[in-house]
Formats: C-alpha cells, structure tokens, sequence
DNA sequence: CATGAATGAGGTTTCATTCAT
DNA sequence: GATGAATGAAACCTCATTCAT
C-alpha cells in the first residue's frame, strides 16, 4: 500500500456501518425537496456518492427507503418533548409556550419539517406508512399538548375545553407553518417569519384557554 | 360504416363544449384519489369516457390539465363567500362563525377539499401552479378571515390582533381539517367529527379574539 | 398524402390485427434460438420492426409472451393428425408409420420443435405453461400414438403391450429427435439424418409390436 | 477478536481441499432445480456455507462453475458402466437389460439425471459445453449401447439393425425419462412408474432386436 | 374533431463480477 | 485464502406524448 497506489483512489470504500445512515439521509433530503415520484434512485444513490446498486444491499425498495426516511425523522425531538412534560413544574401556560416553541426549533425549523407534508402527499399510495406516522408521531405529538392542556384544566388554570378537538386545533397552525415553509415559502415572495407566527399562536391559543372569573367555563368534552 | 349504419347509431350526441368541464372533472376526480404521480392519463382518459389522444385536443400537457383542475376547484365557494362578506349585516362574531361554516360545507365536506394537498404536494415541482394557488385561492380566503376579523377590530367587538398572523392561524384549523379528511382520514380508525372540530375551533377563534373591558388589547399589528 | 410525403417514411404504422402473430413470430425465433432468460425484450420488439412499449399493448409481460408463443406452436400439426387418425383407413402399421412421419414433417422439421425445448426447460419456472403444454399438446400427441396402437392390437396385428407405456416409448425417439435439433445438432460434426433416424425407428417400433403365431403375445396391460 | 477469543472458536476446520468440491455440488443442486439463469450465485454461496467472492477463487464465471458441474455428474456411473461391459458374460439381451437397468438406478433415478435437461436448455448459450457434454458423456453412453447392441448382432442373436440408429433410438426413451422426471413430472398428476417404464422399453427393444428364424434379418448398417 | 396504436425515454430492480480489507 | 460491500450494466416494464388515420 504504497503512495503511488493511493493515488489511483478506490472504486469504493468499505463503510457498512455508516452507510445506511447516509442513505437514508440523501433520501429523506430528496424526498422532502421533490416528493416521492419525482425522486430518482440515481440521485439519490448519487447524493449519497454511492451506486444505485448500494441502495438494494440496504433496502428492499424504494417504498422501503421513504418508510426507513419517516422513521427517522421525529423520534428524537418527540423523545425531548416528552422528557420535559414529565419534569417541568410551571404553570401549564408556560409549558404550553415552551411545547410550541420547541416544537419549532426542534422540528418546524429543520428540514424534517418537510416529512409531514411527504406523508400527507402519499399517505393514500401507501396507508401503511401513514398509520405508522398516525400511530407514532402524530399521536406522540397530540398526547404531548394534550397533556400540557390538561394539565392546566386540572388546575383551573384553564377553561374545560374539548379535550380532543381542542387540542387538534392547537397542533394545527403549527403544522400548517410547517408545511407552508416546504411548498408555497419557495415561490410567493410575501414570506411568513415563524417566529411571529408561533408568538402570535401561543397567545392566542393562551387567550382562548384561559379561565377567567364569571365566565363561561367552555364546553367541556361536550 | 355506411350510411344506413350511421342512421341507427347517434341516439344521442356529446355537447362539444361540455367535453373540456368533463375531461377536468375526471382528472380532478383522479388527481385527488390517487395523486399527481400516481395517476395515469389513461384512466382520466376511460373516465371521462374519451380516447387519450382527445386529452391533447384540449390541454398541453398533464400538468397543464392538473392547472385546470385546480383552477376550477374553488372559484364558487370563495365567489360565494366573497358575496357573503360584502352584504352581512351581522356582527364580527357571527360573521365569521359563518364564514367557517360555510368553509367547511362548500369546501372541506367536498372533494375538492383534495385539491389544496394536491397543491402543497406538488408545489416544488411546479412552483408557478403553486404561485398561481396562492394568489388566487389562499390570498382570497385569507381577504376573506381577514375582512370579518378586522371589521371585529374596528368595532371594538375584538382584540387588536396582529392580523397578518392572527388570521393565518384562524386559517390553519380549517385548512389542516381539510387535509386530515384526504389523508389519514382513510387509514386510522379514530375518526374525526367535522362538526364538532369547526364548532370547538370557531369557539376557541372568538374567545380569543373577544375583547374584554380592561383588558390587554392584544399585541396590535406590533 | 403526396409523393414527398411518403419519402419520409412514417415513424410507425398501425396494423392492430396483423401485430399480435407478428409480435408472436419473433418471440418464438428468439425463445428458441435463445432460450427464454436469455432473449431479450428488446431484440424481440427490433426482430418484429416495432418498439419495445409496443409489446406491453399486446402481451402483459415476457411470460405472457411465452404463453403466446407456446399455445401457437402445436395446434395446426395436431389437429391435422387427429383429422388423419379419424379418416385412415389402413392397417395399424400404416397408419403408425403415417403418423410418424407427419410428426417428422411437420412439427420436427419445423422451427417449432425449439418449442419442446422451451418448455422442458423452464417447466420449474413456470409450473402452469408446462401443465398447459402437458394437457393441449402431449396429452393429445399421446392419444394420436395411443389410438394408432390400440387399433393394431385390437385387430390381432399387433401385440398386447402396455399401452400407457408403450406409448410414450414410441413418442421418445421422435421427442429427443426434435431435442437434439436444437441442442447439440448445432454445435457437434457427427451429424443425425432424421429421414434414416425415422425410418429406422419405424422398422423397430413396428418389430416391437408385430403380433407373431405362437409367440408371447406381450405384456399386456401388466 | 482476540487470541483468547481464538482460542474458543474453531472446534472444527473446513478441509481446504474439499472447497471446490461443495461448491460444485452446491452449484449443481440450485442449476437443477431452477435452471442456470434462474440460479443466483448468491444462493451457490449460502449453500455452500461461503461466501460470494470464494466462488471467484476457484471459478472464473458462473459458466466455469456450470462446466464444473456438469463435468462432474456422470463419470461415475459411466465408468461403472464401461467396466459392467468389460467383464460382463451373458447374452447380449442380458447385457442390454443390465445397462438399461443401471442407467436407470444410477443416473435416472439420482438427482444429476436433471443435468441433461440443463445442458440441453443452454446448449445454444454455451456451444463449447454442449460439445463437451456431447463427447464425455454422450458418446460414452451411446459406445455402452452400441457395443451391447453390437455384440448380439455379432453372435447372431439380434437382427443386423442400422446400428447408429438403432442405439440412438434405445437411448432415446430413458433420455426422455429423466428429462420428464425434471419437468412436467412436478406439475402433472399422472405420474409415470419408471420401474414400469423401464421394463417395457427393455421389453420392447429386445423384441425389436431379437433375430427370429426365416425372417427379415434387419436393415443392417443400410 | 376524435381516435388509439405506437413510441421511446426513463424508471426501478437484479445480479454477475470486482477488490479493498 | 476468504470476505462481502460495492459496482454498474442491463433487464423488464411504464406511461406521457405523438400522429396517421
């Protein structure tokens, strides 16, 4: 193993642990940019700097390489969230607040935040990807405010709202910011600054959750 | 094919000027069930009942025919509530419980509620249909939240809002509900009730944004 | 339709009824000659002047058009013997020899016979061709054979065997006949002349059955 | 890995030896039961309990590896044959019995008789194989037959038969044995008995053969 | 206008072969 | 010697688009 020999660099390395990490990363990058369709093996191979060959010593499909995408995509920031539900000791506002704000940081902010419009596009090509999501981030992540909010019922802190719905509503803006950063963001000029848009929400939804004296105490779960 | 053969057959003959309305409401119908990608020009084709090359008479092109697609989606119901706006007589609060009904009836309960996933789907791929979305549907709908919050304002029934925000995030609900409905809708069993959802959420909207004397009166335009 | 517009010859040409058996007629060539891993789709469709999309508006897949190719193989031959077997009206042996050579003439002489070879090799493949072919073309050479025997023995001119058996003994020679023409014919100097092979067969096969006075009349059906 | 971990490890060694032995009979199992293009390397490798690129080590292709396999499959039973003929004592029916018994029980009726399907289904792809085949192991078979065949017509207990033929032609029903217990044998019903089918081709060849007083003493060598 | 047979580029997937370790 | 990750050239198949009829 001389220099001359180095020179002439490899046809390729050997890197077996590190390389369905890779993959799955130039996917998930290629997926969010162009949707499922519109993402060829050859790119994503070639992102990846490996063949399109490589792709199948990982994964059985292309189906199989959206699903490896999807799985990766939330866990560690919903692990977060779920730890500082369980150790925060402020008021269920500020839990609410900081819930959000995270929730931006940790997600809407990265590029994962393009997932969510992925699986909403093709959960009808494939169902079985979209329970999975269903039953691993969208429900982690309802139970998470559900949690903070009642939380903040129990302590009279808050109306008694419908629980479920309300708690829908409450996810809602934040998706929805999320999936407008990954479509009409690129292309309308008139831009939206998150920031904001996450304040602008908290307070409201604060305002709409807070009991206060005399008033009617919302409609409970029904 | 003489012309004794010709006289038995004509029973009855298409209007030539429908065929365009039909080949886009069965593109439409296809785009929304199975996807841009996912559909094949041959089924809109059998759909619609005409050959493929017929398609080509009358659109350029496949994205040309998902453009009229979603050209034709909802240009009446914002019509519609655009009308509303003009001649309600009513208070802010009832001016926008109704305008979230209306929402709901004459475009979340409908297919075409498919449509705005189809856009948010596709719009990296064709930005100039997502640019073409925007202006004509969400600026539309947003005028619309918009006007009926600020008519609120104005009177003094609500707070002022940050509105540019504050209506996006009115918005957000009825949008993200629309999206639930063609999504996961189809493959998780807890369902969702729409009625309930925009009744919870047009509460949560006007408690939100009622005023309340001595008060904050909310973080204004900043 | 002018003179300078015939020169520059039309991309394609639409014939629907004449396709389907030209399609056929290349893919049996190269099945054949090739095998049915090693024939290519592509070299199918440029033997038969069209493109490759143009198979897939005929033929569901390759096996789909091995299918073809099969099913058209045998029928006229056969058909021809049966009508032979029902209408003759000679003695056993005549009509032994008859159909002897007619199987020579017509199926293994023919490109056709490359056909057997097929079958015997990717019968595991395809489990359900081989039951096709077994069923609408052994089964009825068989009976051709059979009934030619059976007759013999019934009026006395031929031996009691054991016809089941019997049978296919008289068909091997003739089978590996037309095997070996598409095997090793190809590639091996010592030539087969088939006319002397037959012809020899013949004078056995009929050895082998002749009744003789006071002889073993055969083992019967065990 | 270490050198106590060493220590532990191998209870038992692989005879280096051995190596391209197994591989072949691995080979040689997967090419009779799918064919040569259907059979994967891979899979050779699995069953041989080695890896892909030890196949390269003792193999230059997949074709060598096929030569191998068939180069190994009959020698045995051939050699054995060649010395039945030597030594043997008895009648020339007795003989010709004994070899048709033997071809049976030692090639027939052992998984290598599918071989001969494999060399004929890629004798087109692999001309040089087929020629191998046709001269190690087709030639001697034919020698066994022919010298028992001949022997009789020597002594005067068989009719001067056309020899080249009529050899073939004794072959030819025990070829077509194996090549059916390799293919239609797995996907049809009616089975056939070899033992039966043996005996009858013994049976019917031998009355063919026999000389008779006063009669047509063959068409000898034309 | 309308048809639908034909096209052919381009997609996913397979697998014999190579070669750094 | 042995490994098995990596390669890359095809293979089959799809489908938006064209155009002779």
């Amino acid at each position: 193993m001389n220099a001359t020999a180095k020179v002439l660099e490899p046809r390729w390395e050997r890197r077996k642990d590190a390389r369905p990490g890779e993959l799955v990363a130039a996917a998930m990058d290629l997926f969010i940019e162009k949707g499922f369709a519109a993402t060829r093996l050859d790119d994503v191979a070639k992102r990846a700097g490996v063949s399109k060959g490589t792709l199948y010593l990982y994964f059985d499909s292309k189906e199989d390489l959206l699903k490896a995408a999807i799985r990766e995509g939330y866990s560690e920031p919903l692990h977060h969230g779920e730890q500082v539900l369980a150790s925060f000791e402020g008021s269920a506002e500020d839990l609410l607040r900081l819930i959000l704000k995270m929730w931006w940081e940790e997600v809407g902010a990265t590029k994962q935040a393009g997932l969510t419009k992925l699986v909403i596009g093709e959960s009808q090509n494939f169902p079985e990807l979209a329970r999975f999501y269903h039953d691993e981030v969208i429900q982690r992540a309802h139970k998470l405010v559900s949690a903070a909010m009642e939380r903040g019922i129990q302590s009279g802190e808050f109306r008694a709202v419908n629980l479920p719905y309300a708690q829908r509503i409450a996810c809602a803006p934040m998706v929805l910011l999320m999936l407008w950063k990954h479509s009409f963001a690129c292309c309308v000029p008139n831009t939206v600054d998150p920031q904001e848009y996450v304040a602008t929400h908290a307070d409201m939804l604060i305002h709409a959750l807070k009991a206060r004296p005399g008033e009617d105490p919302g409609r409970g779960d029904k």
